[in-house]
DNA sequence: TTGTAGGCGTTATCAT
DNA sequence: ATGATAACGCCTACAA
């Protein structure tokens, strides 16, 4: 016996009154007697009536609704950020689609397309490690849609960002190792396209010069994120006929992986060499090998601030009505955690 | 420079023709003069137009939005739940409102709650640790919103659920550990309020009455999954007379913080006391002691078959209008796994 | 203080 | 073959 939920038409008509009176009595607004508001509410309240925010969002052109794309959600990093979204979205009346671009192309522009459908009020997106085009989401500013992108930010200016400062954090953990005594220091990069290859890349150089040594690019690997390129990426590191004494993985799965390989072959983990990783997920806390050194990244507040930024914009498109919005960059600092 | 995204008004004006033949241009409706149709499409084409699916599904009283709310994002159990889900989603253009619960039931009222002003068609749910009262989730009955509970499900009939058989699967468990030479077979439990608690519990006796032994209550735990209360029940186990040579852990969490006290107090994980868990999560692959025993719950296919029940609900309720639908109870087999 | 009317984007139903 | 109109639930300017 499912009946629809209560509307506001629904109200009026049993007490007979017009809707805009309801409306009005709902809404504690001035012009309403007192006597008609209290009858209003208390019909309301009975019939469990609740606002059809679909409606009103369509009248006002909001949904209230914001997207977000993360390429992994099972990754610690993507739920937690998520986790950190969801929070202040919450606060502040705003609601999360949730999609998955599973690292691919394809399916994070069917994602970003759905989304588009749905009339997300903004965008909060993760790149996947292939996207180097961003045809897909430029699309959204044609229509004033805002997208803040986190970590996994594109190599554009004029966008919202909040990210990391992986360069800086790269440095210190070459920093650290070499204070630690280490000499040889490789470097498991993630897939070239990526920005945040290319900053842990030029972070490691930069490292690595200021030791005053020099850059041997046969210390520098990368993987695609399978198990399969990160065991090649060890095995040729092994294989070297001078092995490295440090590797910094481009992260804690990265790592992990990195290191069960290395257990195959005998190493003594974090004593033959030592290990270094990014994320410094919790879960680490539980794996065999933890990484020595890991790249604090923060990424619940990642996604607050992230979501922050969008509420901002979207505050700051409601007023000023057509003036061109700055694009906002948020650098989030990291931490070199040892244990 | 920012503009709304096209209307089908649009179209309309510049074309020069009213919105309904637009409108019946794009449906490739019969109905419509060839010439037309093709002026109409290619403009719709170079304007980008898409449809408004707000508008669209306002009008039909349908969101094509499906809430889902789970306890915690960042368990690898439910994040590949939420991947089933979202896959067979996407497949049947619906569109997931994400949603956690933290485990405590008033976060899940709340997010239950603007679920329902957002009119989900349908809610996906897994219960938070401590909901014993349904009334929140019951009342989207009232209003013909169907509701799915998976894994963490209601002590109701007469919902719609997908589970697995942990009745079952606990007795598989006792048993292999029985054959495997283990007389005091402990059990770390969860809350007791869980219906999932319960069928642990029913298993793990009729599993130790199975193999001809007596049930010492003594040897049963319960974790709020708090890592010092699950501290606090393996520190009880440790300290009785008679130590259980196995240890069942309500989930891999539980088991994996059950080990980590273990191996303070020296005990030689899976040789002093084997491990038994449940989920079989990827990520024990990575730690230090997996469960020698695990129960695998295929989290990917209960959401993907409790977003195919849904689908199945929606579907039924668009045909047969009003007639009483019967709840679904889809139950998934379990495995155990061994290493 | 309260009612009426119009509009948000779309489509189904009539009418032309 | 195409156009006009109404309707979905809500809000708001305007009218009474």
């Amino acid at each position: 016996m499912g009946i629809q939920l209560p509307t506001i038409k629904q109200i009026a008509k049993q007490l007979n009154v017009s809707a805009s009176a309801v409306s009005r009595a709902l809404a504690d607004h001035p012009r309403i007697g007192l006597g008609t508001k209290e009858r209003v509410k208390k019909l309301a309240e009975e019939l469990g009536y609740e606002p059809n925010a679909q409606a009103i969002f369509f009248k006002q052109k909001k949904t209230h609704i914001i997207g977000v794309v993360l390429p992994f959600i099972r990754e610690e990093f993507f739920s937690q950020a998520i986790s950190g979204i969801e929070t202040v979205a919450l606060d502040h009346n705003y609601t999360i689609l949730f999609g998955q671009s599973y690292d691919e192309v394809e399916k994070e522009k069917n994602v970003v397309e759905t989304m588009k459908k749905q009339r997300v009020d903004g965008l909060i997106i993760s790149l996947s490690k292939n996207t180097n085009n961003y045809e897909h989401l430029e699309a959204f500013n044609k229509y004033k849609i805002p997208v803040v992108y986190f970590d996994r930010v594109p190599e554009l200016t004029d966008t919202n960002k909040v990210q990391t400062d992986l360069f800086k954090g790269t440095v210190d953990i070459v920093n650290w190792l070499s204070t630690n005594g280490c000499r040889r220091i490789a470097l498991i990069n993630g897939p070239e396209k990526m920005a945040a290859s290319a900053d842990r890349l030029k972070g490691y150089m930069q490292g690595i010069l200021k030791q005053k040594r020099k850059i041997d690019m046969q210390l520098v690997e990368a993987t695609d994120f399978s198990k399969e390129r990160t065991y090649a990426a060890m095995n040729s590191l092994l294989a070297l006929k001078n092995p490295p004494d440090a590797v910094i993985s481009f992260n804690d799965y990265v790592h992990m992986d990195a290191v069960q390989y290395a257990k195959q072959k005998k190493i003594k983990i974090n004593k033959d060499i030592l290990f270094a990783s990014y994320a410094n997920l919790p879960i680490t806390d539980y794996t065999s090998h933890p990484p020595r050194v890991s790249l604090e990244q923060y990424p619940f507040m990642q996604g607050e601030k992230a979501m922050q930024m969008m509420i901002e914009i979207l505050n700051q498109n409601k007023t000023d009505n057509d003036s061109k919005i700055n694009s906002k960059n948020e650098i989030i600092p990291t931490t070199v955690v040892t244990r």
